[in-house]
DNA sequence: TTGTACGCGTTATCAT
DNA sequence: ATGATAACGCGTACAA
């Protein structure tokens, strides 16, 4: 590997003077900055991080944990924090979950690992508390993204799940709904809670009666077995005429399982759902969907965390967004006049 | 920070001692070793791998540099090298070029800086030969995958993109489609070049000509503009009866194009792709595609790359992988009677 | 303006 | 079985 040593020796001046010329620091005269910078192109000379990371204990490295690489919200999320991470002259690296505790605490390793300067993080859940202490004690700024986790304070960035679901149920009771059923991720997170929640509150506003049997959690990631899911809607009796999706998976989730059984969208049943589908959306608008801000979310995230770096010796107050969430009608739902 | 040294200090050893315990090497007193371990579970030890990089000369990192994070033939790549990387014990961190050649060689840099062990790369292009040649100079081993760059020599994972093209055309012909465009990539990309060879000799086999007219060649990523395309259908005459379309991020923009100006697919136009649109086939399966194997692009090409630092001393030949791409027949092709 | 000496946290080598 | 020492490549404090 050619070392700063090299540059030095072949260009007859000390380390010392290369460092200064690479990182240009100190005074350095005209004369040797050139003949510094020509040996270095001689030599392809790239400066080793690794090295560079030990002595000022900062890699200038930034890590952004999803919990779902083939999620249109999370992917353009993740392109919203990359922008922002490089205008702040940080480097982005990406790391995927899978909605699993055991691959984020995984990752949460790699990232002591690699002394990283800071963490986005979209959590898991609520037990991704103890991955979130293990942060906090070794002193990794992070800032939450979409989901809370009860019992740790931080920076973070939330979506309006409460509202945005309340919106969804009332948006199907305004075409003539009455029997809305929920499919929701799991409530050991803190956004599907709220969702249940924002469901709830619509059916209540509405003088509609709330039944739990009306409502199945799940996970928000890709299902291997939709038999349960099946069951569930088999068990609802009368069937209901609309489904709430807890987000954009559990979409195509139960639309792939109604299509399988010969349940046509919108006619046969209605479906809504939180986040949009990304560039799909425009091939076939078809989903009427609660979206959120994805870009957003990367970006005013990265933002406050590069902030909450480099004041890392004062101490700001812990800071919450909530972005609000958009209602887009589009082609799933149909009106119904005679309930 | 909790060092090695904390660590020997409180355990009454030496560091090195400490370090034995960590990697389990030479030979350790179970007393010792037990002690050791209860004062690095008390003080929270994580080891520096930065420092152990440094003098290992090795990070245990590898990278994937991907062209577009939005599309989901690239995410399902990941999702395959994410697989096969954790199988050998190495961490995954992903780049995202954006098909662009700036970001491109600004990940270039990050990788020569971060001193990863290994990279997967999608490039952006052929003129991604200098970036190539860059990570060649440094004695970094990589992988292509996707597609090809004239002038390095390298071990590569491609789709088999002309019979791919070629499978559509006759597809279309066989629905009775005589007058075919083909919107495709830009052609200083090989997969892009080979897919209008494709497309050439599909017309060919079923004596149609050939026409330059019917071809527009632009960026396979998002379009931000769709103003030239506009203009090359409106160009078109007589205007053809179907589209093929070199991905899928090009599909969805005709559509979307299509779309605008009243036109329906597949009623007034035709369309087929190459490469799947992820989950949302599911929802709609509408798209006729020549599906890519995408989780084994990044599955073997991982495995290529891993097989290739492994065996760094002995020099193995450059090997190439060529996957076929399945044609699946959905309801974006119209059948056509009269011609 | 330029150079010397030291330290960052870890591991390999050679002793003991 | 354990320890002392040097080395990995670079930047900072201080000296010249």
């Amino acid at each position: 590997m050619v070392t700063i040593y090299d540059i030095a020796a072949k260009a007859s001046v000390s380390a010392m003077t290369v460092s200064r010329v690479i990182n240009n620091t100190g005074k350095i005269s005209e004369k040797t900055r050139a003949k510094v910078k020509r040996v270095m192109e001689e030599l392809n000379y790239v400066p080793n991080q690794t090295a560079r990371s030990l002595v000022l204990q900062q890699t200038k490295l930034l890590f952004l944990l999803i919990t779902d690489i083939m999620n249109p919200f999370y992917t353009t999320l993740a392109r919203g924090a990359e922008d922002a991470a490089k205008k702040s002259g940080y480097r982005l690296l990406f790391g995927n979950s899978d909605e699993s505790l055991e691959k984020e605490s995984d990752y949460v390793t790699t990232i002591l690992i690699a002394r990283v300067d800071g963490v986005l993080v979209a959590p898991a859940g609520d037990p991704s508390l103890p991955h979130m202490e293990s942060l906090r004690m070794h002193n990794v700024p992070f800032v939450l993204l979409d989901r809370e986790v009860p019992g740790i304070e931080c920076d973070i960035v939330l979506g309006d799940s409460k509202e945005g679901a309340r919106m969804l149920v009332e948006h199907l009771v305004s075409q003539g709904h009455r029997r809305i059923a929920m499919v929701n991720g799991s409530p050991s997170i803190s956004s599907a809670r709220l969702r249940l929640q924002g469901y709830q509150d619509g059916l209540k506003l509405n003088d509609l009666s709330y039944n739990d049997r009306y409502v199945y959690e799940t996970s928000f990631g890709p299902l291997n077995d939709l038999s349960e899911m099946e069951q569930w809607i088999d068990r609802m009796d009368p069937p209901p005429t609309a489904i709430v999706a807890g987000n954009n998976v559990l979409a195509v989730e139960v639309m792939r399982l109604l299509r399988g059984r010969g349940i046509s969208v919108p006619d046969d049943m209605s479906i809504v759902c939180f986040d949009d589908l990304g560039p799909y959306s425009e091939i076939e608008p078809f989903l009427t969907v609660a979206a959120q801000q994805a870009y957003q979310f990367g970006y005013m995230g990265m933002k406050m965390l590069i902030e909450r770096i480099q004041e890392r010796e004062t101490t700001l107050p812990w800071k919450k967004i909530v972005l609000p969430a958009d209602l887009i009608i589009r082609r799933s739902v149909k009106e119904i006049t005679q309930p």
